[in-house]
DNA sequence: TAAAAACCCTGTACCAACTACAGAGTCAAG
DNA sequence: CTTGACTCTGTAGTTGGTACAGGGTTTTTA
């Protein structure tokens, strides 16, 4: 099949199709003739792996040692596994990270309910609480 | 001050300052005769405003909303509320896209806790579940 | 006072993971 | 046989920076 038959049925853009073949995910496909990729059933499936590992926000570099247990059957899953703990890890922090974020951000936003002009509004106010560091006091603003 | 000590005081690496000031997010500041830039109070608190914001992960778009509205103290900041609106929205979508990433991860994890060899190893068949988009009846695979 | 260290300048290239062209060639349908 | 859909390569843009290279300047130290 060609390349965009193959987008199709992987519901993946022609051009990231590409990109993952510059960046050898992919195999390099027979041509036709004219130049044309020419995709086998392989190259589907390959292709489907890659796009599901992404759906689960695994990384490319990740999935590029996924794929490299894959074709060396006789290698011990053991990477695989590991590069799966790592993201699980990832991930939850991140979800900790967000929450305290939204919390922040709940908390600016309850500080203006109304309209005010911005000179009053409390939200903008609140960022602007001063965070520097203090100049040491040996030297003085220029 | 110099820019590195507007980079000490607002714990911002010196080349960001530079970029926000690319950005048009940090109004040019004067320069020395050997071209030095030379900041004011006013750049200081406007930077320590920007990494807050950063801080709460929004978006440089989303700063140069808010600053609008703060540059311009008889608008209403409506616009400021609304930013802050839609990004608490795009967090929590986030956190439960990441949590149920997170339980498909975790079911995924637990389908390979021994060392076997990666054509048995359960994780890497899950993810190779078809997916694809059947082809119409009436084409064929090449 | 002179050399060395620390700082500053512009401009460019790089990161991830694509996406979006431009400009040219090829193929299928009517 | 022309039109439109497809494909090709190559390059640039996206976000929010980071990392040089190759210069000039200022400050510190000997």
């Amino acid at each position: 099949m060609k390349i965009g038959q193959l987008a199709k049925r992987a519901r993946t853009p022609v051009e990231t199709i590409r990109y993952y073949e510059r960046e050898a995910l992919l195999p390099e496909p027979q041509r036709s003739a004219a130049n044309y990729r020419h995709y086998q059933q392989q190259h589907l499936e390959r292709l489907l792996f890659i796009r599901q590992c992404r759906a689960l926000d695994l990384s490319l570099a990740e999935i590029r040692t996924l794929l490299e247990v894959k074709d060396n059957p006789n290698a011990a899953c053991d990477t695989a596994n590991q590069v799966l703990d790592e993201h699980i890890q990832h991930v939850e922090t991140r979800i900790h990270e967000l929450q305290a974020l939204a919390q922040q951000l709940r908390q600016l936003r309850s500080k203006c309910h109304s309209e005010k002009a911005a000179s009053d509004c409390g939200i903008l106010q609140s960022i602007s609480k001063s965070n520097a560091t203090p100049m040491p006091s040996s030297s003085h603003i220029k």
